[in-house]
DNA sequence: ATCTCTATGTACGCTGGCGTACATTGCGAA
DNA sequence: TTCGCAATGTACGCCAGCGTACATAGAGAT
């Protein structure tokens, strides 16, 4: 693996017009994401936003009983730490690495001197934390409506979205804590995936080979979402922008 | 009752420096809200924000089989519309009137023209929509892990923070569609509320009697909510914010 | 006063997902 | 190679909430 890839693999990154471009990234702080590490935690004084390349990270909500939930998912579709911008400096969740890679980081104080001059940057994050809202407000319909399997499709294709490749490392145990279900909920839900021939897996390591057949079998929640991201942030909207899939 | 309130007694209003207010208030026109009026369809062009005075609007995610389920809760703490100045014009949700009573909107065009001198009312506004993120991260996780029964708990606390008074005008079945759960769940959970001496209710009108017992009975889930809104916005920066409730 | 409609109460069987317990099986370390 | 642990498989009873059906009862209209 290179030790990080090109900032503009991050696409709000890549959508910032030349100008900021230039201004911005001598100031991006290349950083590898291992498995499992914690961002922030709930409460934390948020420090940087950071940009993933080709890393995942989930939010999630810890109950004081140590249960979990995840809200929101972000690849290198946008950007981990809204708060900062949006004004609160802390949040309630926690941010948890959950594919490894590498992601850009930016500190706070660069980030808001970028804002002030109130350039494309701005609207590009605003209009991501829309996208973003959208994803939470469907994981909580989701979560009440739908069942285990439709919502593992879910999480499968917005993790699919945000790699390169169709083979996500990923134990089911922790696939059960994002969804905020069981270990063997996920285990008989995959199960049945891999009997229709829609993925295949073995011990920490799960493959789609039917993407279409996910997406038949999933719930209009994945839709939802994708649809409106795309809206929100064309991939390049002077190009074709059909080229994300 | 009076046609209209003061547009001070919403919060965000009531937040903005004199010079702002003075500008701004002109141009605010007072509505009535009645029940069950639908402020926006999804993927309907925003034209308006509105901000309640003493009416409540619920955001709800319509599923395609006719099902709802409630994604977050707008009073007068707050605005409904937030996708027009995140950039997106448009929300995959439906915002509709849940309880009756009177608001203040403020055309786009104003708002934008308002925004585009960076003033104060943009920093309330996105501190706002991070309270509402936080809402709907909530809302997400409680989907997910709480009784019906805690479920309602929170709703009635919800209400009660945005309201004067501690009768709610509700019926179970508006209650249910709200919550995404069937309305015989609801009687069931409103019956045992009712046993416990914590409201009483008759045909349409709800009351809580014992306001302590209602949190008591309820998830971590409200008071996630309510301490990171008082966080994000308090009431009287300046004087004391105990006043809230 | 009666009627009608809507709100609320109750019951019953069903099922998805939970909690729990324990078996099996790969992968990595020694 | 073997060991040990983590990942996965399977089973069983339980229960909250669902879908459905129908009864009862207030509030407003005539």
């Amino acid at each position: 693996m290179t030790a990080t890839s090109r900032p503009q693999k991050n696409h709000l990154l890549d959508a910032l017009p030349q100008p900021e471009a230039e201004r911005l990234f001598p100031f991006l702080e290349p950083v590898t994401l291992p498995l499992g590490e914690v961002l922030y935690e709930s409460g934390d004084m948020l420090r940087h936003v950071y940009f993933p390349t080709d890393s995942i990270v989930s939010l999630l909500y810890m109950f004081k009983d140590g249960r979990s939930a995840e809200i929101a998912v972000v690849g290198n579709d946008g950007a981990i730490g809204v708060a900062l911008f949006m004004g609160g400096e802390t949040t309630t969740n926690r941010a948890i690495v959950q594919s490894a890679g590498s992601a850009y980081r930016l500190s706070g104080e660069r980030l808001k001197e970028e804002l002030g001059r109130h350039t494309e940057m701005l609207h590009i994050l605003l209009r991501y934390t829309q996208a973003l809202i959208t994803q939470m407000a469907q994981t909580a319909v989701c979560n009440r409506h739908h069942s285990l399997e439709q919502q593992l499709c879910r999480w499968l294709l917005l993790s699919l979205d945000r790699l390169a490749s169709s083979e996500l490392t990923m134990t089911q145990k922790l696939i059960a804590d994002m969804l905020g279900v069981r270990r063997e909920g996920v285990t008989e839900a995959a199960g049945k995936l891999q009997k229709l021939g829609v993925i295949t897996y073995r011990r920490g390591r799960i493959t789609v080979v039917d993407r279409p057949a996910l997406e038949r079998l999933c719930c209009e929640c994945y839709a939802v979402v994708k649809q409106e991201t795309d809206r929100l942030l064309p991939l390049h909207p002077r190009a074709d922008s059909s080229s994300r899939m």
